[in-house]
DNA sequence: CATGAATGAGGTTTCATTCAT
DNA sequence: GATGAATGAAACCTCATTCAT
């Protein structure tokens, strides 16, 4: 007999439902989802224990709509970006657009993104939703740039750029290696992927 | 009073220590360090739960030795390959060298890697073990190629250059993406690198 | 980070710690501290394990908290009837109350009076608690007793005088020695503590 | 079938006993006997786990003879001050004799009495040895001053005697409390034993 | 709906004892 | 005899989930 979980439709309902979730990401985000338990979450949520399972089916069903909550304020942008690309502009001045919302992106993000990737190699289910989510990107990055009809656009040359401006986003939030000079770095990266797309 | 570690002095003892990092090893690769109990990697090491204590202080203590085979295995062949660029080759020569080792690394090491990095996020020690990792490995190279008059060596274009090869190894190994063609990616990294040294 | 313990709010929790403590009290006076586990703290109590740690960080904070039970049913009745020593009254009077409180007292708590001194042993915390409650008594009685001008009261005859309390109290309790007469031992007791203080 | 124990005859096999029964002293003395574990105990004793059960059949075997070891240091003394008594002497000059030997004994053996103590109120077997040294040390001080005619020589004196010369060491050897003065106690004992034998 | 107390399976860890060398 | 590695039962403890209120 499958459990009934709320569907929330009063707006208390709703408002603990999303504290829940908000409590996961920043937990998950801060401690890995392992590392976080649902105690943790209920409190951080300022909620009883109990309740979290009127809106869970587990603690899974958490991570899962964290996800949710992760892909709507990383790739919504995205593809709101993707759509706004009116006509076709200067590949150098897409570069950087597209190498400013990534940047603020991880900003905000920050290290939820690793976790979930982490969590992902052990859970068949969540790889999958990722690896969609980043072959949507590429794939839709690949559409509508041919049809701008941009030079050199293959699905290789685009996972490529990504991944460029992936490094740089990686080392401009992170700044793990001191001996970088961000600055240099984005040059560079603004350089290489021009450099496959002239 | 910290607990009595066995400093292995018979082989049968040092046999045993080694059964039990690799079961973790090969544990941690498939299911993860969080999925992962110990009684699994006892019964995979084929020992008693207890000897395992007698090796090690508890289940991270496993997972650091995991990380030194994992860096024996990775970065040992890279650094020799470092040592062994003898004089000023061609560059190209260079790149597909460091790519086919770095292929065939990742083939061995598979999920290994990918899980250590995961843990690494929510351990500040193990984190900062694999990003001085990298750091030696960069600025190695950097340190390597700059004595012998290669040109636009740099820190930046290192890093970049080793980020693209991942990129590349990645996906050659995992095979996530079906619509990437794996010479042609190949190809264009080596293009790339070779637009950042000339 | 130090795990939540409850603070009971519930009256079924208020009585689940109550049943817990009881249960350590019986049982570590019955086989012993190290002889008892949490499980069969749990059984005796008739909670399951987990709620245990609910309560109480270990083992040993139980037993901290059977300390305050032993506390409460020991000391307090004896600060109490130190409280009513209101006028200076007969020495003999005086002695026989005490020693038929300190006999009451000592059938009550059995055997955990000496589990807990033995526990105390290898536990620093613990026996600076026990001494700390033995000088309080001394010196509270001292004081009463100078206040009540009694003749020679000193610290030392106080000490003394409760130690022979003592003495007989747990022959009559404990009834190890077949050729005691307890009668006589008591006779004897009042007679020593008499002499101290005429 | 019953395990075979070794009945050391060769020189160095009588001294690893030894040296083992000597590590348990100390161990059970410093930590408790079950704070103490036997892989502590053959480190102590400079031999290895194994030999441990070559001498003993179990823990609890160690601790036997470690009550062995203790009893002649302790109580041989004491038979052998109680034989020496030749002729009446004076009562004053008797208890300081045994006051004197007490505090020795006591200083040496420190820790280990409570210790063995505490071991014996959930051993029965244990108890039952304790309980019955220290009535063999009250009967034979009874027989042997009441055949030299000294008065009111009754169990229950010499068992208070026996209590209060405890009370004296016991403060003179822990030093718990700060407000005792030792002299002072000490010359209130020897007041109060003459006052049971005059 | 909400609370937080309770459950118990399962994880981590210890250690008396045995065994291969 | 001696070593120290190995065993495995049993202890301690955690936490996802359920339940009484």
């Amino acid at each position: 007999m499958q459990k009934e979980i709320r569907q929330p439709v009063q707006q208390r309902s709703i408002e603990t439902k999303r504290k829940i979730i908000k409590a996961g990401y920043t937990l998950f985000s801060k401690n890995g989802f392992f590392k976080t338990n649902t105690a943790q979450i209920a409190k951080e949520a300022q909620v009883s224990t109990g309740i979290v399972y009127g809106y869970f089916n587990d603690k899974k069903d958490i991570l899962k709509e964290v996800i949710n909550e992760y892909i709507t304020q990383v790739y919504d942008p995205v593809f709101a970006l993707l759509d706004n690309i009116g006509k076709k502009e200067d590949v150098e001045k897409l570069i950087k657009d597209v190498l400013i919302l990534a940047e603020k992106l991880h900003k905000n993000s920050s290290d939820i993104h690793r976790e979930l990737e982490s969590v992902a190699q052990s859970d068949e289910e969540i790889n999958k939703t990722f690896v969609s989510l980043q072959d949507q990107v590429t794939l839709r990055f690949v559409e509508k740039l041919k049809a701008l009809n941009y030079k050199n656009i293959t699905n290789e040359n685009i996972h490529l750029a990504m991944n460029l401006i992936e490094s740089y986003v990686h080392e401009a939030v992170y700044d793990k290696h001191l001996y970088i000079n961000y600055d240099k770095l984005k040059q560079n990266v603004i350089f290489l992927i021009k450099s496959l797309f002239i």
